[in-house]
DNA sequence: TATAGGGGTAGAG
DNA sequence: CTCTACCCCTATA
């Protein structure tokens, strides 16, 4: 059930123009190049020089400009959810709310087995969104590896430290052993393309990959998945 | 049905 | 806090 202003909220209504002007025609990105790119991302650090050339060299059929104003694309589109940050409308379930307190952020608190009766239960698992894997690409540019926690501040807000390392831990894993033998699709496979397009343009010609797990997993879970929130999810910061 | 994908967690560093 | 290994659940082949 995926609310209609899922995307909404990347899209500068106002008279931005910016990202249009350069979905003349070919920037239809592939998943494979879309995927291609992002490894490339990961691969040469913004000090790169020519990293566009570096980076393009990955992607089949696309230049270097093509893979830089892809790239703009995409920060834009950051810049936008960072710049109005306080409601990415997807996974907040119902009242999003608490900002998350400076004293005792980070590692959830529920984390901390209340093993009162029994139960180390383990939670559900919040299935990561393209939104969220996308700032986490920016946040691994910004921060680097490793700085879970520098990226879980400034970049997806929505997740722990925590929560990111462990999203990064398979991701890598991902991107390390992938090439080859892959025999299933993963959001690790998709990530910025899909939002990219979809807010620059709207439905193209490809559907939507997540549709299913997301379906899935609001038909499956419903949004009685948060037991508790501790007050440590969901936190709105602003960068300064 | 078997298992890869994927999230969370425990424990060590 | 970060890293690594592991557990467990679910979608997918």
């Amino acid at each position: 059930m995926i609310p209609d202003n899922f995307y909404h909220h990347l899209m500068t209504p106002t008279s931005s123009s910016s990202l249009q002007s350069i979905s003349s025609s070919s920037s239809s990105w592939n998943r494979v190049q879309d995927k291609q790119f992002e490894n490339g991302l990961v691969m040469y650090s913004e000090e790169t020089p020519n990293r566009w050339e570096k980076i393009a060299s990955h992607v089949e059929g696309k230049t270097s400009l093509e893979v830089e104003q892809h790239y703009q694309l995409l920060i834009d589109d950051v810049k936008a959810i960072e710049a109005g940050l306080v409601e990415l409308p997807s996974y907040t379930d119902d009242q999003l709310i608490h900002h998350r307190d400076t004293n005792n952020n980070s590692q959830i608190s529920f984390g901390s087995k209340s093993k009162t009766s029994s139960e180390t239960e383990r939670r559900k698992g919040t299935p990561w969104t393209e939104e969220e894997h996308k700032l986490f690409l920016i946040g691994l540019q910004k921060y680097g590896k490793g700085d879970w926690r520098s990226i879980s501040r400034n970049a997806v807000v929505s997740r722990t430290p925590t929560q990111v390392a462990s999203h990064a831990q398979k991701y890598f894993n991902r991107i390390n052993s992938d090439k080859k033998e892959k025999k299933r699709s993963s959001i690790h496979d998709i990530t910025v393309d899909e939002a990219s397009l979809v807010q620059a343009n709207n439905q193209n010609t490809i559907v939507p990959v997540i549709d299913r797990s997301q379906q899935n997993m609001g038909a499956s879970n419903t949004q009685s998945s948060y037991p508790n929130h501790g007050g440590a999810y969901q936190g709105f910061r602003f960068p300064m």
